[in-house]
DNA sequence: GTCTATAAATGGATAGAC
DNA sequence: GTCTATCCATTTATAGAC
């Protein structure tokens, strides 16, 4: 029996190509790369891509899925403190943290912008679990109000677009995560809302 | 004497040109449409076009500057309460309600997602003056330190990619303004803290 | 200033051999 | 599963007539 089957193969090369084209989308942009250009980045010729990727648009889907795995798999094994506004504060930083690591990626899980392209209904599915988990970590937290949801969403993907598009690379934008989620929070939707916090650091 | 001079004919032209290429876009995607398709629009061919701008990037160009130009119309003409907190209230209104008003133009405008597209010395002068407008109104307000003004950036820009995004058409977003502005301002930066608002309206 | 004609290059996709 | 060869459509941009 031999030591790889053809599906382990298979999903090999699968990953090889991702790795590639994440590569070259981070280099030249999301549509700055040609079938020619990833199959060399990979090390096979344009045709062989077929065999994994039916067209340039399954290939955008299958980087569309890859991304939100990687983002579910971030939320799941994030930790999780006692306090419910703690734990939002983390989901918060690793959200900015993901969304801002690769601009290329950015715009394509939360913007949409590759010409033509659509997600499959699989991929969608994985989209909307990963935004699932997110917001299941506010509701924990007490926000109950959807208003109060949708301002939190807009305010980690601006922090996030600033942070990829005006200062790529740093952190003048991800530092300011805890700020905006005291900020935004505790005022508001929470079930307990909070009196004078005993445990409060200064 | 005629009535129209060259320079005149020659701007009137550029306008339908604007204006067919925004809808193009608006209709396409920013990089869903060529010159011909442009052309048509217009009502000449493709080649007629480089008269007035020289290559694709400039038309690019033309739309960039096209864009920042109204966003600074529309500061400019934005009415200006007496309470600074107010006129804040107002520039993130007018802020939000723009660059949420047309998908590709908030991502030609804020986010340079045109492959290869880099704006000219002179618009990014336009930019700047527009984006230093609405820093103004903020400093007008009391805020100075950097971090709360990228905060303030961050959450419009938010604002205006959720709605551009998900709610395109509504206002699911953009009726959030006040509440974002109000929870994020009034804790912090300004050089008279809130005490009390004695013309609280609740 | 607008046109026709066309250059020059690119890129997604397929056929069929190995 | 990977290759070579090639098709076919598209697109930016230029040349030169009118």
């Amino acid at each position: 029996m031999p030591a790889t089957t053809r599906a382990q193969r298979r999903e090999e090369t699968v990953r090889r190509i991702l790795d590639s084209a994440w590569e070259l989308s981070r280099d030249h942009g999301l549509t700055g790369w040609t079938l020619r250009d990833l199959g060399a980045a990979v090390g096979m010729r344009a045709p062989s891509l077929y065999v994994y990727a039916g067209s340039k648009n399954a290939l955008w889907d299958l980087m569309f899925a890859d991304g939100y795995r990687a983002l579910l798999a971030g939320i799941e094994t994030t930790a999780r403190p006692d306090d419910p506004l703690e734990v939002v504060r983390v989901a918060a930083r690793t959200f900015v943290a993901f969304a801002a690591e690769d601009a290329s990626r950015f715009q394509l899980l939360f913007q949409f912008t590759a010409p033509g392209f659509e997600p499959s209904a699989e991929s969608m599915e994985l989209a909307g679990a990963a935004l699932d988990a997110l917001v299941g970590v506010l509701r924990d937290a007490g926000v109950r109000d959807p208003s109060d949801i949708d301002l939190w969403t807009a305010l980690l993907t601006g922090l996030a677009s600033e942070q990829v598009s005006n200062d790529p690379g740093g952190d003048r934008w991800l530092r300011l995560v805890d700020r905006a989620v005291d900020r935004l929070l505790p005022a508001t939707g929470r079930t307990r809302p909070a009196t004078r916090r005993t445990t409060s650091r200064r």
